[in-house]
DNA sequence: ACCTGAACACCGTTCAAGT
DNA sequence: ACCTGAACACCGTTCAAGT
């Protein structure tokens, strides 16, 4: 976002882990995933690759840092009062994240049960425990938040450098042709007929109406709580 | 599963792109995701590493192709008279060959809108109709059911080259110490909460209670078809 | 046309050598 | 202790040369 590429002079201050990891997000938010290597980041902060050894352990922590950084400043603009509403204002927020960070959707389906996963789930959590839903359904239905975001996360960390048959939600698919026909020949019935919702659809309003759907789901878990002690109250914390 | 690492010697026959994938599987299945190079590939195949692109393009479409062939198979197994019944057995059946074959889940979450996602879209698609839900929902509806499998699929790719706090849902998490303290320093204080069932908890299980609660919003939505055309009969296909 | 395999342009990571 | 930067052990991919 701001200035990258600057100063590859100087090198006054000492190295630090929060200095190497600002410095890696800057790369990351510039470049995208592919920009970051040892080297560049090395060139970026003016010293040696083989330095930055001494503050990060390999590039997986340093990733899984900066992504749990950013998974901070998220969690920390998001939020309501109403459990409900602070899930919508959560999920979102990591959606919007995602979508001006590509990486981050990249580096959140790459390592699973990394910081920034456990933040986003011990947060859902809460939110869905103050929703009501009962104990033992509880991490069900964190779990399924937390997949449905990550599952819209895995759809959006393209650039890379994998298939070139990817490339773009609308652009590939709603070119008509080509895309919609199988690799055998064949063709996707379901995705010709809705062809124009495809090319049409905003992805933010249909990631919104994903968690609605969960959200209803789970009001019913939270009335059919059939096992259950009455009121359940007294857990504290 | 079969034999690997046999007869690296004779080559008779050409090379087929359908023989290459096969032989990728092979590799894939045998030796997870970072077993598989073109080196590796050339050796099983005991051919050159060049020889392999006069008919696969790039490596990204070597996995996506491998990944296709695989989600037919699982698409081919399950499935059910009964739309919401085809929904658990098409979702669980992808569920237990991310399991089976980790280089599957990693595969589909790498690459967006690869043949292997739009063939279980089409699937859910289909299915989803075919369970009532109205036209301009049905979108919707697939894409969460699609973005549960894929985050699922997310957190089963460990394995491969990133991070190495990783390593095992159970393992990691439920080793109680270090790993349910925030790098801040802080605590996860739903995770701490429910601590006991990170540790006892079926992922398989856990899989099906998301796909349930999903199945309930989808329910919600069959039923409230605000805008909807009273019956909708013969749309044909 | 298909195959060979050395070569190229990268990676992440290590490590002797400096300060 | 921290830093340097060349070297190592890999990658995917290309391409002159063979058949």
């Amino acid at each position: 976002m701001t200035d990258v590429g600057q100063r590859p002079q100087r090198r006054s201050d000492a190295l630090t882990k929060a200095g190497i990891v600002d410095a890696a997000i800057e790369i990351l938010d510039d470049g995208g995933a592919g920009a970051l290597t040892f080297r560049a980041l090395a060139a970026h902060l003016a010293t040696g690759a083989g330095a930055l050894y001494h503050h990060v352990a390999n590039k997986g922590v340093l990733l899984s840092t900066a992504a749990s950084a950013a998974m901070t400043e998220v969690l920390a603009a998001a939020g309501s009062a109403d459990p409900a509403a602070s899930i919508r204002s959560v999920t979102v927020g990591v959606f919007d994240a995602i979508t001006a960070r590509p990486w981050l959707g990249s580096q959140l389906v790459a390592a699973p049960w990394q910081p920034a996963v456990l933040q986003l789930f011990d947060r859902l959590g809460s939110d869905v425990t103050a929703l009501g839903v009962p104990e033992p359904a509880q991490f069900d239905a964190a779990s399924a938040l937390v997949h449905h975001v990550l599952g819209v996360a895995s759809q959006y960390d393209a650039g890379q450098g994998l298939d070139p048959a990817g490339g773009g939600r609308s652009g590939v698919i709603a070119s008509s042709a080509s895309p919609l026909v199988r690799p055998d020949g064949g063709r996707y019935p379901f995705l010709v007929r809705i062809e124009q919702q495809l090319v049409d659809h905003d992805d933010r309003q249909q990631f919104e109406a994903g968690i609605e759907i969960i959200l209803t789901g789970l009001g019913a878990l939270r009335r059919g709580a059939a096992t259950g002690e009455d009121t359940d109250r007294g857990t504290g914390s």
